[in-house]
This record gives structure tokens, C-alpha cells and sequence, in this order.
DNA sequence: CGTGGATTTGAGCGTAATCAACGCAGGTGG
DNA sequence: CCACCTGCGTTGATTACGCTCAAATCCACG
């Protein structure tokens, strides 16, 4: 498990190097050259609210796509702030480091989700991004994107929502870490997913979670097992198939009893 | 205990009309015209890391100075977002309802640092805040704070760290719920707190928590009992000494040695 | 085909929750 | 002034949920 391992095996793959050397020249070198208002992904992301003249100013946004491979890191913690990433395919998670060499997921991002906004308290990332299975960013350049900022009111406003969104985000993490057993941390979290995938006009029943028991376990506070146990106790109800990452979701209004025996 | 009654009892006061009513109009009418380049707070608050030209345009926003008196509400959840709140004086904490009537606390906010940020997202508050004791704010109208900064790239970068600044913030948090025991989860509460109260110019080992053991609890994930047994705990090991509110930390490095088992 | 990683399931245990009783301080009213 | 009440904190006894340790299965991959 690569949690357990102090080894760099998962979180770098083997290319680490190359990855490296991939971020620190490649920004500007890429072949595609991506505009934000012909996006199929500008609802959900950083385009999200905008239009007219505002959504072509951030045309006027130069920024790398970049192919990240399973595994790979986008960022660790520790490196220097630069780039806002926005998700435009396949899926992350955003990690701590304990001490004691174990993991702490603080969050998965999906399509159209952004990553890195942590960095601009310090100047350095205070979290790292790993891929969970290959995907493809957009690397926006802070420093660009602030310079844009400040000729349009609305495209700040759109980034501070953004900002905030993240903040209202982790408070409900917190009232689920907080104050939900292990059925009702389960059954949020598969929620959330599914919500989301539908958001992206994917099932909202079905489909495949990216992430481990494992990864699961340390975003929702409990160990692997309780996981798996949760799951089976869930199939056992009648609420869900599951078989490995595959999930499908038989009883959605049961599965939000489930839930919303505590959250408003 | 406040949490567990459906009353609005602590969280409104006696004169919850009045103060209704001043949060509507009281905000230009306020007597004191307060300027950011003149306050003893201005290192810790919004005017952090700005000088010159960009602390001077600061000094152009209209803002009113606010008592708020222990219990009243600076605002509820699913307000209208409208202004950025700094505490002057005086302790916050910030709430979320649960479907139960219980609430989940999450964060507790002291003089120099800001409220409300969570508004954004939606344009609607996610979370209430609620004075400890009697304290003092300053309320900033968002709409006008958002043109000061379109007008200093500095300004707008101020506000888009301090954002992030709670969003790492968050992280720590989750950190903490998710993978500490009760022992930990104090000791690195008590430790933030002595950093901060440290950083405004009080002692870094006695002082007064201002939060009861189940505001504690519920913003640490535990039940007040066991905020309470581990105070004692402490105590036993000769950490600190505890009598209700007062607490003396005797063992700072101890006590963290009892926390940074875990963490970074 | 064998190996290693991920998942599931079981058994036993430990930490923190629950339920309960008590002490103390502050406020109220007779 | 004292009896009473209420809110808060502490402590004890018991319970239960999730953790730990362990073993078996499944699957992908070399």
C-alpha cells in the first residue's frame, strides 16, 4: 500500500524526473494552444459564471495543457506556488503528509475542479496532488491570472467565489468528520460523487470511484476495513452493488436516509 | 447546555430584535470612522503584508465598527452575504446546523482575523457566528471592498491569501479529525491557541479559553466528557494545570511531543 | 503460472461514547 | 440571607463502534 511505504513509488512513477523537468520547462511549450471559452468543461470550471466580454478577456489566459499520469504527482507539498491546475480530465487527490510517513487525503478532484489554491497563503503548496489515474490539466499561471484579475471585477469575483466554494467545501468535511459514524461518512461521501458525476453528465448511479479503500478511509477518517465493512453493510441493505470500484447505486433516497439522519 | 435545546437561547440573547435591526442599519450610521493604517490590529488583519500607496487605498473603504454582545449572532446561516467581518476584540466561533439541532463548530475566530469569508460561495452565509463574550468587529461591505481591490493587484492579493490561508487552514483540521486520538486532538488545539494568543502579545501559557468543553468537543470531534477527561489527563501528566476556563500550560514541549506524534 | 496489491471477512480488543451522579458557582426569588 | 435552580465541569461505570491483527480471495501483471 503506498501510504504505508516510505518509498516515492506511487505518489512520483517511475518518470519522476522527467515529470519534473516536464513542469519546469513545458509551461509554455505546448503544442495546444487552449481557450477557455470553447472548453467543454466552462460551466463547471474557471469560466464558470462568466460570458461576454469577461469570458474573452480570460482568452486572453496563457496556459499549458499537460498529460499526467497515473500516479504522478502535479505538485507536492513543499514545492513553490505557481500555477492554479484545473482539472480537464480524469482524477486527483489531494494529500498531507503525517509525520509517521501515513497519508492524510483532504480531498478528490474531478473535471472541471481546481487544485493548488492552497499555495497562495505561503507561497508554497501546502498539500500535494497525485493522479489518480491519467489525466490532463491546465497549468494557469498564477501570476497571469491575477494580472487578468485586476482588469475584470467579475472574473475576481469569480475566483474569490471559487475560493470560497473550497472553504464551504471542507467545513461540511468537517462537520462530517466531526460529528457522523462510519455508514453516514460512507453514504455522504457517495453522495457527493454521485452528484458530481452527474453534474459532468455522467450516472448518477453508477460508475467507478478512482480511489482506494485506502484513500477512501483517510478522507473520511476510518481505516480500510471499516470501509470495505461499510460497503458490504450497505449491500447487505439493499442500497448499493458493489463489486471493488464499481458502484451502483440501487436505493438513492435510502442512501440519503442513510445520510441525513444528522446533516441539514 | 445551548447545543442540545432547540431555544435560541445563547445563540440570539435577550434582545435578538435589536440586534436584527442594527445589523441592518446600524452599518453607516456607526459613530467611530475607523481607518486600517491606524489600528493596533492592522499586522494580523486584513491590512497584513500591505504598506505604502496599497495601506493608504485601504484606508479609503467605509467600514462601521460593531459591539457584539456574548451570544448574539454576527450573522446566522443562510443570511444574505453582504460584509466581511474583523474581529476587533472578543472570540467567535463559527457554527453549522445540524439536521438534529445539534451544531458542529468550526473554527473559532480572535481578534485580528476575519469572518464571513464563506459567504461568497453562494452569496448566502454557510455557517453562523456567534460571540463568546462581549466583542468588538468591523463590518467591511464586501461589493465595496471587491472595487478597492480592483483598483490594487497588492489588495487583491492580500484578500485571495487570506482565503487561502483558511482553506490550509481547513486542511489542518481535517488532519486533525481524521487521524488523531483525543490526546492529540487537545494538545493541538491548545497549541494553536498558544501560538495565537502569543501572536497578539499575551501569554503564550496561561489563559483564559473563552469556549466551553462541548464547543471544544464539537469543534475537536469528541463529546464533551472527553475534552473534560483529557483536560485531566493533562493535568495528571503534569502538562498543565486546569481550573475550569484557566489554563496554564507547565510543559509546552510535552505537550508537544503529545501532539507531533502524528503530524508534520 | 506465480507474485504482489487490493479487497473482503472474521475475531478480539481498546478508545471514546453513553448514561449517570455529583460538585460548584452564579443568579433568582421568597 | 438562604433555599433553590440552572448551567457547566468532573468523574465513574458500562457499552459499542471502529481499530488491529490475521487470513483468505481475487485480480492484474510480469
Amino acid at each position: 500500500m503506498q501510504t504505508a511505504t516510505p518509498t516515492p513509488a506511487t505518489t512520483a512513477a517511475p518518470i519522476r524526473f522527467f515529470e519534473r523537468a516536464q513542469r519546469a520547462v513545458g509551461d509554455e511549450s505546448a503544442a495546444t494552444r487552449a481557450l477557455c471559452s470553447t472548453c467543454h468543461l466552462k460551466d463547471l470550471c474557471l469560466p464558470c459564471g462568466l460570458n461576454g466580454v469577461d469570458l474573452e478577456r480570460l482568452d486572453g489566459l496563457k496556459f499549458a495543457r499537460r498529460r499526467v499520469k497515473e500516479g504522478q504527482a502535479l505538485y507536492h507539498e513543499g514545492d513553490r506556488f505557481q500555477f492554479i491546475y484545473a482539472v480537464r480530465s480524469g482524477t486527483f487527490k489531494s494529500t498531507l503528509n503525517l509525520r509517521d510517513g501515513r497519508e492524510q487525503v483532504t480531498g478528490f478532484q474531478m473535471a472541471g475542479e481546481l487544485l493548488g489554491l492552497d499555495g497562495l497563503a505561503a507561497g508554497k503548496h501546502a498539500s500535494s496532488a497525485v493522479a489518480l489515474e491519467d489525466a490532463e490539466i491546465c497549468a494557469i499561471p498564477y501570476a497571469h491570472l491575477s494580472e487578468l484579475a485586476a482588469t475584470s471585477a467579475e472574473l475576481q469575483h469569480v475566483i474569490s467565489r471559487l475560493m470560497s466554494r473550497e472553504i464551504v467545501r471542507e467545513h461540511s468535511l468537517m462537520m462530517l468528520l466531526g460529528s457522523m459514524n462510519a455508514e453516514e461518512r460512507l453514504a455522504a461521501f457517495l453522495l457527493n460523487i454521485s452528484q458530481r458525476m452527474k453534474a459532468r453528465g455522467y450516472s448518477a448511479s453508477e460508475f467507478h470511484l478512482r480511489m482506494s479503500r485506502a484513500e477512501i478511509g483517510s478522507y473520511l477518517g476510518m481505516k480500510l476495513e471499516t470501509v470495505s465493512r461499510t460497503f458490504s453493510a450497505f449491500a447487505q441493505q439493499r442500497l448499493l452493488e458493489v463489486d471493488k470500484k464499481h458502484v451502483r447505486i440501487t436505493d438513492l433516497p435510502g442512501l440519503q436516509r442513510a445520510f441525513d439522519l444528522r446533516v441539514q
